[in-house]
DNA sequence: CAATAGTCGGGTAATTAGGGCG
DNA sequence: CTTGTCCTAATTACCCGACTAT
């Protein structure tokens, strides 16, 4: 096995498409990054990236069903 | 374009817009989540945002028309 | 390299959460 | 028992100009 990185199999979302999935605005996205709610990848360039399996089990971990 | 995020597309809406639907306060609603009569997805900040189509079937579900 | 869309900042209004009372 | 209203604290939304990503 030649690719003993990192598994890059993860993708990755910008703010605005984790702002959609919670129904707010990519800045809100951006303060939950800096308070630490969420982990974050960020460019060289400075922009943020969120993995996509953390925002998952973020998301279903906040939701409840109605009983 | 890096699209294509979940097709779960699954609208989300306020506390102030289901409040409007149900020309109620947007307290009153944060209690029917509270007794577990609507299901609620949480922000890591704490607001609620409810399904679209859960708001809208429990409307169905308790709307009587005239026979 | 040029162009468009998205994001980054900072700052200020608006909305929401929570408890308690009528 | 359910809803509406008052209060304070916290979170979120929209404004701008400038930079990054594709």
């Amino acid at each position: 096995m030649r690719a003993a990185v990192r598994p890059s199999n993860e993708r990755l979302l910008t703010p605005g498409e984790v702002a959609t999935l919670f129904r707010v605005d990519p800045k809100t996205v951006t303060r939950w990054a800096t308070a630490g709610r969420i982990g974050s990848i960020r460019t060289p360039g400075g922009h943020r990236r969120f993995r996509e399996s953390e925002v998952n089990s973020l998301l279903a971990e906040l939701t409840t069903e109605a009983t």
